[in-house]
DNA sequence: GATCGCTTCCGAAACGTTTCGGGTAACGGT
DNA sequence: ACCGTTACCCGAAACGTTTCGGAAGCGATC
């Protein structure tokens, strides 16, 4: 390990100031041009990078975001966390290099926002993205208060005062029920999350509001345990009188505990009973017929995740809400 | 925000100087005892948190350790990567609350190694876990030539030269293939990984061994595209000719795409035909009947990974390795 | 009574950066 | 010849911590 390059040293190499080495590379108006460019060129030739030990301590700021995964206590059903996080790294690491990703699960038998606490009394993050939001969300309370900048993947009852970026689920809903309507179903059952996440209110709506404007009578039911519940509800549905001839799922996981059902059954998903999941999950397992479902790239809503979080602003609060794609494949062929 | 509280804080209300409040916290023989209790009771009162920033920039270390995911380009039906940072993260958080686990994705398009760099130049950790070892690891590599403290998950080729964590694969596939035996398979297939990573090889290693204890013939097959490619793999094993009657499977994806084949092919695993897979994933999709499967807790791996890598050593090269469990359950009926 | 050793404390420097408050020189206008 | 302005640059302080090298007090030893 060679010892690292200071500002001292490219200095001391320039024949200039430590200052101005520093305001140079800092892209200011006060150092003439041929000297800036002259010690960035020599900068890079030489691979000088700042140590973020000192600009931190000098700054106050860390240079860093914090996320903190929940619902992590063994549920991998749900494969959201894990595809966010993912995509946050790389839209952090695209749009700042320099910028870190500290990440930490809660530890099953402690309280969420002690991790919360402990990341800001440490100092070791100057903003967070939280996701899976909640209609009540004790964290968005705990934030708002602390006054640390955060954004918020998914709207919460206190949208009005913070950042935050969504999917407009209802409006995605509505247009995948419509869909179904208009192949002709008249019984559509709508399979939820528990109606504390945001979302699930939202999807609901979209839902209610298609078989609404159609005449129809709407029937929703929640799935408190993902797929085993999806098998066991539409196992139920299918069997009893008045049968639904389609599914709308918050989830594809429920969409693929509805198919394992449809052809438990001795349907076919596709064929006699449509399907619509939501959130276009890579299916753990090969799946045929394929699902059609609701699309919104992880990709695209990290990005402006990232972007919020990392320019923080005193003003009114920011929003980006973003519509889902309807993707028809096999099952509402 | 309050201003946060320093050890010029303390020292002036303790009417002592900072030199000897630092070195009362950090516990040190040259303060007597009682002054000692004396800092120590009132910074908790006042709870003092030191600057990280600081104490980074003095000392060097940066107290974070360095998690880099790969193989996550979308390949999500192995659960491996999450399973392990969450585990991780609990670790590393029981061991050493004000460390923190800084994870990176890499950039599909992009080198590997070039993360590794750009953190080891950024100075943004002070030692790596690597997981998912190969038998020639580039990233073992570059990191022993870095100099920089690392721990891998896995051994490799050069596993003398570096601290490992490991799991006992050829001793854990060795008993499960036995057990088979025991049940009075004579025809059992071997899914592989790739032979690239390191616990591949060990993996077949074991079943090898079993077999040839037995004088029974071996038959390996690699599954390169995982749930699908062992679907299929076994699909055309069990329609040919000289099918066999039980399958040892490297990971409990490729064990769920042979049950889906079995069931296909009119068997019912567990009855006819017997399945054990390995690392007891949590099923994403409701199983029935339950798959037998070689056990390794995550959370006893991450502590000893964690353990090691928090304290790094000149010497010669530590090594954990722990033994499966065979957790018999319905398909080994 | 000078010296030594021990215990307990402290001053000051240092880590590498940012930034405030000048400072110097050149130049044009009066 | 003087002043004001502008363009460019720099010294020094500061962020909060750790640590080196003493120093003061005090009892024991020669």
């Amino acid at each position: 390990m060679p010892p690292n390059i200071t500002l001292k040293h490219l200095a001391s190499q320039l024949g200039l100031s430590v200052t101005t080495v520093s305001r140079a590379l800092g892209g200011f108006e006060d150092v003439s041009a041929t000297t800036r460019e002259r010690v960035q060129a020599y900068a890079s030739e030489v691979g000088y990078k700042p140590n973020q030990s000192a600009r931190r301590l000098k700054t106050g700021r860390t240079s860093s975001v914090g996320y903190i995964m929940n619902g992590a206590q063994g549920d991998f059903r749900d494969q959201f966390n894990t595809r966010l996080l993912v995509a946050l790294g790389q839209a952090l690491h695209d749009a700042a290099p320099e910028h870190d990703l500290i990440v930490t699960t809660v530890p099953e038998d402690r309280d969420e926002l002690d991790t919360y606490k402990r990341f800001i009394d440490g100092g070791k993050v100057d903003s967070f993205v939280v996701a899976r939001t909640r209609i009540q969300d004790p964290r968005v309370d705990f934030l708002l208060d602390s006054g640390i900048p955060f954004v918020t993947h998914g709207r919460t009852g206190r949208a009005s005062e913070h950042d935050w970026v969504d999917i407009n689920a209802a409006d995605g809903f509505m247009r995948a029920t419509r869909h179904l309507i208009g192949l002709g179903h008249r019984n559509i059952l709508f399979l939820n999350f528990f109606s504390d996440l945001y979302t699930a209110v939202e999807r609901e709506t979209g839902y209610l509001q298609a078989m609404h404007d159609a005449g129809l009578a709407p029937s929703s039911r929640h799935c408190p345990h993902g797929y085993a519940s999806a098998y066991q509800v539409a196992h139920e549905a299918l069997s009893g009188a008045n049968a639904p001839t389609a599914f709308v799922c918050a989830s594809d996981i429920f969409a693929y505990g509805v198919m394992e059902a449809v052809s438990a059954c001795g349907h076919t998903p596709g064929e006699d009973i449509a399907i619509i999941g939501a959130d276009n999950l890579p299916p753990q397992m090969y799946r045929q017929p394929s699902l059609s479902t609701l699309d919104m790239s992880f990709e695209t809503v990290s990005q402006a995740l990232i972007e919020l979080v990392l320019a923080p602003q005193d003003g009114a609060p920011r929003h980006r809400c973003f519509d889902y794609d309807l993707l028809l494949r096999d099952t509402t062929a």
